[in-house]
DNA sequence: ATGCCCGGAACGTCCGGA
């Protein structure tokens, strides 16, 4: 049995005592974070390696960065998304977990659109795209986990009418999320609780967002074939989300056999 | 409501977030 979750935890430097205790409660034997907002240098590798954990960092000054922290050791690690060597956003490590190759993503928003970001937002998953196409003839089972920045339906909104237009429900970024499942992916959460329901993973910190559960479902596990074969469960945390200090976002757990 | 909150960088307040 292998848990791997996924967490946005807005900074991982004013974060870290939520995600220690969380790594403390919850168990998990892989965690993908996004948005640490830290250079690597500062990325806090003493305290995860002094707690057991394997550590590959992908970071950047203030913004952005991603990171995958592993009870057993990471070979192969990969640093950025493949197909264009000019973008020096941090959103993409993969790395090989006994035997199984797992990335930890952060799409970008897009907001506002039409714009520059939003244009930036579609280029990015077209490149994921294609090196999904890449991953899935190397023939290893895969993860891909993370801040999608997609809704992917109506039902993964709390009010689909007045996100209509924003970027993490346009109909360009719903179609591009689409394409990338068509390749063969199982989006692991909509497989294992395909009934609407307020299932949701991110909640603003205004407007009382969180206490009147108006949120988002964006983050997002994709499963190769093979590793969709070995999946027993899907689920949200929302625990972290109601603590002191939260980040916007909750974790999100798949089990696999 | 073009508002609300948060972190980072910086020390003004703005940017980015979603």
């Amino acid at each position: 049995m292998l848990r791997i979750a996924t967490w946005n935890v807005n900074s991982v430097k004013a974060r870290l005592p939520n995600v220690m205790d969380w790594l403390n409660s919850a168990c998990p034997d892989v965690v993908l974070l996004q948005e640490i907002k830290c250079q690597d240098e500062n990325f806090p590798t003493m305290e995860f390696e002094a707690a057991g954990w394997h550590v590959a960092v992908h970071g950047q000054k203030s913004y952005n960065g991603v990171a995958i922290l592993s009870r057993h050791p990471l070979d192969n690690v990969m640093r950025r998304l493949p197909g264009d060597d000019a973008d020096e956003q941090a959103r993409y490590i993969q790395a090989d977990i006994l035997g199984l190759r797992v990335a930890s993503l952060y799409l970008p928003n897009g907001n506002p659109t039409p714009g520059d970001k939003f244009e930036y937002k579609l280029a990015w998953m077209r490149r994921l795209i294609a090196h999904a196409k890449t991953l899935l003839a190397a023939d290893i089972p895969f993860v891909l986990g993370g801040d999608y920045n997609i809704c992917p339906t109506d039902a993964d909104v709390y009010d689909p009418a007045g996100w209509s237009d924003d970027a993490l429900c346009r109909p360009e970024s719903r179609a591009l999320f689409r394409e990338l499942c068509h390749l063969g992916l199982t989006e692991a959460f909509h497989a294992l609780h395909p009934e609407p329901g307020r299932h949701f993973t991110f909640w603003d910190y205004q407007a009382g967002a969180w206490p009147r559960d108006n949120g988002l479902r964006i983050d997002h596990f994709l499963l190769s074939p093979a590793a969709a074969d070995r999946l027993l469960a899907c689920d949200i945390d929302k625990g972290p989300r109601g603590q002191e200090k939260a980040s916007d976002h909750t974790p999100i757990f798949i089990t696999l056999n």
